[in-house]
DNA sequence: AAATCCGACAACCGCATCGGA
DNA sequence: TTCCGATGCGGTTGTCGGATT
């Protein structure tokens, strides 16, 4: 970018004045950061703080704008700055709130602690555009936020059931039970980290998107099972379901306590399962899916029935226990937050 | 080995908004 | 109320390094 515009700024300045600015504007550095001035930068506002980046600018001896200077600084030199890859879980975050904000950058950034809003604006387009690209459809359009929501959710909700399991995790249950995944010629001409990645099983576009005509959801070859945007929460993370979940089979009422205790809630009454899963969002559950996660490795840890509960995913075979845990543990987050529902 | 392509991300720009004088 | 500087936001571009030809 070659444009410069400090003259154009001087409106009615006279020749002198023009010619000060001119000077003052040649002096000024541009392009990326030497480690000098990341220095005198952070350590100009280990003195004086944040804030008042032109008189910074001036007084620092750093020859860049304010703006620069504060730019610098909130993007890369902030202390709490999370530097490295996009977790499953930011990914998801982004994919949500974007959904639902929109282009709003700095305001998906308020919930991604340790992310700038610039880091955000990239990976959607080096990312996420990419992939609409590929498609051959907007990233704004309807169908493409459904074959986000069919797709590329779900996997990123596998990753995070693997890394939830982390060191004490059984294999991955789509592999161990060979349901859900694309032969290996589809998974190779797809690649991993694709938007087309796999569907877990249970998920299909929903009919907009298969009977528009696109080659977005259409060309993924979806199980014929209800969508994902067409599922209520027990459906879409407990699905299928093979118990009972308002206790009747047992299985809830033991995993409950047991999820409960982990989380230190004994005795918190949950109440009836339909009071709380239906409309949950997948935001919600994102917002407690450490404590989430947290409750399922302590049941992997005590001989519990781990699950893939989420994300349609492959079934749990063993029955009653695996489709309550998740559930529950977003319940019991949420009544310990006290605000679901609020504010996200 | 050199040239080219491409993805990732840092950095810049214009504009909008805010807040103090 | 108006003006103006500071700040914030979103779009866009520049640069670099790795992959591919």
């Amino acid at each position: 970018m070659s444009r410069r515009k400090g003259a154009a700024a001087g409106g009615g300045a006279g020749p002198m004045a023009m010619a000060a600015m001119e000077e003052e504007a040649a002096e000024l550095r541009r392009g990326p950061w030497t480690l000098e001035e990341d220095n005198l930068l952070m350590s100009y506002i280990a003195c004086h703080g944040e804030g008042r980046w032109n008189l910074l600018a001036r007084c620092s001896g750093l020859k860049r704008t304010g703006k620069s200077c504060r730019l610098r600084w909130l993007n890369y030199l902030k202390p709490d700055i999370k530097r490295g890859n996009l977790t499953a879980e930011e990914q998801l975050v982004i994919l949500e709130l974007h959904a639902k904000w929109g282009n709003r950058w700095s305001r998906i950034a308020q919930h991604l602690p340790g992310r700038t809003d610039n880091e955000i604006k990239n990976y959607w387009r080096t990312r996420v555009q990419k992939q609409a690209r590929q498609l051959k459809v907007d990233a704004n359009s309807a169908v493409f936020r459904d074959a986000v929501r069919c797709y590329w959710m779900p996997r990123l909700l596998d990753k995070m059931s693997m890394a939830a399991a982390s060191t004490a995790a059984p294999p991955p249950l789509m592999e161990q039970h060979g349901q859900g995944v694309l032969s290996s010629s589809q998974s190779a001409a797809i690649g991993s980290d694709q938007l087309c990645c796999y569907p877990a099983a249970g998920f299909n576009p929903s009919p907009s998107a298969s009977t528009s005509g696109s080659t977005a959801a259409a060309a993924l070859q979806p199980a014929p099972v209800p969508c994902f945007s067409e599922l209520n929460w027990e459906d879409q993370y407990c699905y299928p379901s093979g118990g009972d979940l308002d206790g009747g089979a047992g299985g809830m009422e033991l995993d409950s306590a047991a999820l409960l205790g982990s989380l230190g809630l004994d005795g918190l009454d949950l109440g009836p399962a339909e009071s709380y899963l239906p409309d949950a969002t997948l935001l919600d559950y994102l917002n407690y899916s450490s404590c989430t996660a947290n409750a399922m490795n302590m049941m992997m840890v005590n001989g519990g029935n781990y699950n893939n509960s989420y994300c349609g995913g492959d079934a749990m075979v063993d029955g009653d226990h695996h489709d309550t845990t998740t559930a529950a543990t977003c319940h019991a987050a949420r009544k310990l937050a006290g605000e679901w529902g609020g504010g996200i």
